[in-house]
DNA sequence: GTCTATAATACGATAGAC
DNA sequence: GTCTATCGTATTATAGAC
């Protein structure tokens, strides 16, 4: 872990990574279980014997794609658990929550979350996000919050998720990607507020 | 289809009812991909074979299971579109459209909807809904809507969804479903003004 | 690191007996 | 109306050559 050991980290052609991308394109499209190992690796031009080189099972390629929204998730968390509670808190812990929505490929990832929650059902990376969003939900909802109150507070996390990728039921929202987070943003506060 | 016409409804083993009750109820708790015609038959002590009888394909019980909703919320499209629009038609749509999703095994059926919509992508049963979704967010929609407010209609079809079936990311909300219908339409009813 | 080949299993669907 | 038996095809995953 020294500052020049940079080889590690500068494979030539980075068939893990390209994996993790194609089979995450691939999940957020049509969802994990209609996603083969085969196809993925077609679209890679390799076999599937050599995806298994690089991961165990299919389970694993997802765990590792779940990775880095996870730590940002817990770091959000424990950051709020800091704060002050209060309809400020709220509105902040929303903003960072786009925030880690925002950018790299954490909007296909929403997507696969949010479309395809029955695969998840009994995937371990599935338990892991489910126990996030409750903290989310929890840290949303004041102590003495009403059912309504509660139900707002889920629905400004997927507020943010459907301003993250769009699509979802009946018609796309007609919208550039910085309109819909803007817009996103506006109503999950409005909800927590 | 005469009044006297009973014997036709009143089999005396409901095989067919049995399978689209049984299939809806695994549809819903595990998703389509993942529920097969094996189960569903283990369930009722038949074989897949039987099962076939009953249904030309695994589709086709799926289809079954939506006739009543698609046909009742048609309805529903309808009747708004003779309606002035406004505030107050929204509301009412809302409240119909709650009533659908009320009673019977609609809430089975939409929360397969809503937590299963990768499955549902390629097959007919999803786009029949996805165009419903559609004309009911239009319905909602006032012409000159924000993408804030677009996107607030279709929260409000989705606070419905989750009053009707409770579950959901993180924890399910602690109410009686009375409790949650309430609050739902009102958070949508809210969201839609 | 990628290949061919294959094991083991499950799936949807069909044929034909009863 | 339900059965046994099976077909054809996919899947995840592994063994072993290169």
């Amino acid at each position: 872990m020294t500052a020049g050991d940079v080889r590690t980290d500068e494979r030539r052609t980075d068939t893990r990574g390209q994996i993790r991308q194609v089979a995450l394109e691939l999940f957020a499209e049509q969802g994990y279980d209609k996603t083969s190992l085969r196809e993925i690796a077609e679209r890679l031009g390799i076999t599937k014997a050599a995806v298994y080189y690089h991961f165990k099972t299919k389970e694993e390629i997802l765990a590792t794609l779940f990775d880095e929204l996870v730590a940002g998730l817990d770091e959000l968390i424990e950051w709020a658990g800091t704060q002050d509670p209060g309809p400020d808190l709220r509105a902040r812990i929303l903003g960072r929550y786009q925030e880690l929505l925002t950018g790299g490929s954490a909007d296909n990832l929403i997507r696969f979350v949010q479309e395809g929650q029955a695969s998840l059902k009994d995937l371990a990376a599935g338990a892991q996000m489910r126990e996030r969003f409750g903290a989310l939900s929890r840290l949303l909802t004041p102590p003495d919050a009403t059912v309504a109150e509660q139900l707002r507070s889920r629905l400004a996390l997927v507020a943010l998720h459907m301003g993250a990728f769009a699509g979802s039921h009946g018609d796309p929202l007609v919208a550039t990607p910085e309109e819909r987070r803007t817009a996103a943003l506006e109503v999950a506060r409005d909800l927590a507020r």
